[in-house]
DNA sequence: CATGAATGAGTGTTCATTCAT
DNA sequence: AATGAATGAACACTCATTCAT
C-alpha cells in the first residue's frame, strides 16, 4: 500500500486540495481531522450515498466551504477514512504469526481472532461505505483489491506453513481465500445482527472451527 | 415471509399497483417482466444506487408512466427481485441433506456447494444491491434478517445432527453462522475478485476445508 | 455549416437530451421553443455569465427540470441560439449581389448595410454571448470560426469581381477582412453607444465610405 | 478620465486600498505591481469570469489576504488594468497626425496603423475583460464610453481636415466611428484568429483601404 | 506587510415521481 | 395499457471575500 492518497492520478497535481495532511498548520490539521471523524460519523449513520456533505459540515462545526478546504469531493473524504481503515486491516493481517497443530496454536489464533473482530467492529462503517461506493469509484476498487490481496496472502503464508496442501488437506491458495471470507463475514454477521451475547464462547468456538478446519493435522478417523 | 410487500406507509391498498403479478392479463404480465429483467440488468451493472429509472425503462422498452403502473417505487421493484433471489436461497439451504463424517458425505457438500456458488454468482447483482439499501429500506432489512435466519437454522440443523458440541468440537449455533459466512463470502470473492480459473479445484478445496471443519469426527492426536 | 447542432461531439450519442428538435410532439416544441425565446430574452439584458437558469425558467414559465429535458447545459441553450444566428447572418452574407462601381452599386451595397445592420441588431444579445462565452466553450469557437470564415469568403468573392487587387488597389483577402469587421463593429457600436439618431442619414454615409474604399474604381489624381 | 476609481459605492472614503500606487512603500509597489502583471496574465488565458483570484494569487506567489490588501475587488484589479490600457490607446488616438490626400498620407497612415495594431495586440486580454464585464460593471463602461468619445473624436477632426462631408464625400462623424469600427475589429480579428502571416503586406493593404475609403479626395469616373 | 484558514450565499444539475392524453 | 411531458425538492460544489495571527 503505497501512502499516496491521491485523487484519479490524473491532472490533480496542481489541484489545491492538500490531499494528504502534508502542508497543514496545527489549526488546519485539526479541522481536517474533524472532519474526518465527523465523515466517519455521518457515515455510520447513513451510509456513504444519503450522507450529506451537509450533514458532516454541521458535526465537524464547519462550513461547506471548509470541508472543499481540505478535501476534494465527498468521495475524496471517503478514500481519505478508507486508507486508514485499509492500513489497519492489512496490518493487522500481517500480525498473525505461525498457527501451531496443537492447543497454543489455537490460542494464538483465537487472540489474533479477538482483535480482528474488534478492528472489525471499529471500522464497519467504512467498510460498508467503502463497499457501497466501489461501483462508482474504480480508485476504491483498486484499494480493496490491493487490501484483499495482501490480506490473503499473508494467511497464505501461514497456511503453507502449517502444511496446507500435503497429505489431502485443502490447498493454500483457495483456504487463504475460505478463511479470509469466514472471518472478515463472520466479523460483519457478528457486528450487523445482534448475535451473540456471549463473545467470549463464540470467540472459542469459531477458533476452534478455523483451527480445525484450516490449521489442525490429519484427522482420525 | 408476509405476504405484505406493499411500502412501509399505510394507505396504499387502494394503490393501482399490483405488487405481486396478480391479477393482470398477457400483456401485463410480460411487460411487468420485461422490467423485472431490465432491472436486474441495470442493477449488474450500476449498483442500487446508480441505477436509474430511466435506465430500467429504456431497457425495458417502456415509458416511464409504465413502471409505475407496475411497481410504487424504484424499491418496489428491488423488493420483488429480492424476493425472488430469497426464495431461492433459502430453498437451497434447506435442500442440504445430512452430511456423514466420512467421504461420502464430503461428497455430497461438494454437490451442494456447487449449486449454491452457481445460484449466488446469478443472484449477485440483487443481492449487492439487497445490502446496498438495507439501511434504506426497513422492509429490506426484515427479509434479509428473515433469510439469513433462515439459512443458518437449516445450516444449525445439518451441524447438530453431526455432532456439533460434543466432543470439545465447536458450538452448532456458532458455527452455523461461520459456516453461512464462509460460503457467502467465499462466493462473493469468487464472482467479483477474478478468482480460481480452475473451478472444480476450488471446489474441492472448498468443501474439504468445511468438511473437515464442520463435519469430521474427531482429530487424529 | 453542418445542420448536426450535437454537443462536443463525444460519448454523447445515447443522451437522453433531443439535442434539436427532432422527435418532439407539439407540445415539446412548444415549450423548447419557448426556452429558447426566454434564453435569448435574459440573455439580452443579463449576459450570458449572468444569466440564470432560473431566470430563463421564469420566464418561460416553466420548471427547471424542464429545462435540461431539453438542453443539456446552459451552454447547450446558447448554442442553439448561436446556430439560428450564425445561419442567418451568413445566409446574409451571401446574399450580397455583384457591387458595380458605379451609383447603382452604392445603392446595392446600401440596401444590403441595411439588412445587415437590422439583423445585427436583433441578434446583438446572442453575438454578445456568443463572444463571452467563447474561450470556455471550444464548440462556440469553431462556430465563431466557421462563420467568420463563410463570411469573409462570401466578401472576397465580391470584392474580387470588383477588381480587387488590380492596379494598386488593395488585395481582396485583406480587404475581405477589413470590410467584415467594418460592418460588424460598426453594427455593434450603433447598437450598443446610442449613436446616431438619424439612422438613414448615417447609412448613406456608411455606405459610402464602403463603396469608395473597397468596390469603387480607380481615383481621380 | 475622472479621478475617482473607486467602487460604485460610497463608504469607500476610508477603506484601506489605495487605489492607485500613492502611498505605497518599495515593497508594496513591488507586490501591486505583481498582482497586476498575474491579473494581466490570468486574464489573458481564461476570460475575466473564469479568472479565479485564486490563480491571480498564485501566479503572482502571494496570498487571498495580501490581494485584498492592494485591490477592493477582483473588480477593482481589472479597473486598474483597464485604466493602463484606456491612456495607452488614448494617447495612441490622438497622435495620429494629420492625414493628407497623396501617398505621403498613405504612409504617414501606414505608419500608425502598425502601432494601433502592435498596441492592441499587447492589450488584447484586457481589452477582452473589459467588454466582457461591462454589462456588470457601470463604471467600466463609463470608461468604455469615454475612451470611445476620445478616440473617435480625434479621428473626426482628421477626417474633418482631410474635407470629409464636402463634395459628396461622407460626413466626418459617421466616418470616424466606420473607421474606428475597422481598425479595432482588424486587430481583433488578426489576433483571435490566425490571420495574415504576411503582416507587411496586410498593412499595405489596411493602410491602402483606409486611405482611399476616408482621406483620399474625389474618385475618377 | 503578509498569510493561511474560514465562510456561506449562490448556482447548475439530477432524478424519482406524477399527470394529461 | 401506455406514454411523453412536466415537476421541483434536493444536493454537491464554487469562489469572492473576511478574519485572526
Amino acid at each position: 500500500m503505497t501512502p499516496t492518497a491521491e485523487s484519479t492520478g490524473g491532472a490533480d497535481a496542481d489541484a489545491p486540495t492538500a490531499v494528504d495532511g502534508r502542508g497543514l498548520r496545527r489549526q488546519g490539521l485539526r479541522t481536517r481531522s474533524r472532519l474526518l471523524d465527523a465523515g466517519a460519523a455521518v457515515l455510520a449513520e447513513r451510509g456513504y450515498h444519503s450522507a450529506r456533505v451537509d450533514d458532516i459540515v454541521r458535526v465537524a462545526q464547519t462550513s461547506h466551504g471548509t470541508f472543499y478546504l481540505y478535501f476534494a469531493d465527498k468521495e475524496d473524504l471517503l478514500r481519505a477514512l478508507v486508507a486508514r481503515c485499509s492500513e489497519e486491516l492489512t496490518a493487522l493481517a500481517t500480525s498473525l504469526g505461525q498457527v501451531g497443530a496443537g492447543p497454543e496454536g489455537e490460542a494464538a489464533l483465537r487472540e489474533w481472532l479477538g482483535l480482528f473482530l474488534e478492528a472489525y467492529r471499529r471500522n464497519q462503517p467504512v467498510i460498508r461505505a467503502w463497499a457501497e461506493d466501489q461501483p462508482g469509484d474504480p480508485e476504491l476498487a483498486g484499494l480493496a483489491a490491493e487490501a484483499f490481496g495482501e490480506v490473503s496472502a499473508a494467511l497464505r503464508t501461514r497456511l503453507t506453513e502449517s502444511g496446507a496442501g500435503q497429505d489431502g488437506r485443502p490447498k493454500a491458495p483457495v483456504s487463504a481465500v475460505a478463511l479470509l471470507a469466514m472471518v472478515e463475514r463472520f466479523a460483519y454477521f457478528r457486528t450487523s445482527r445482534d448475535l451473540e451475547p456471549d463473545d467470549e464462547a463464540a470467540l472459542d468456538s469459531l477458533a476452534r472451527v478455523i483451527h480445525r478446519g484450516f490449521f489442525a493435522g490429519t484427522l482420525a478417523s
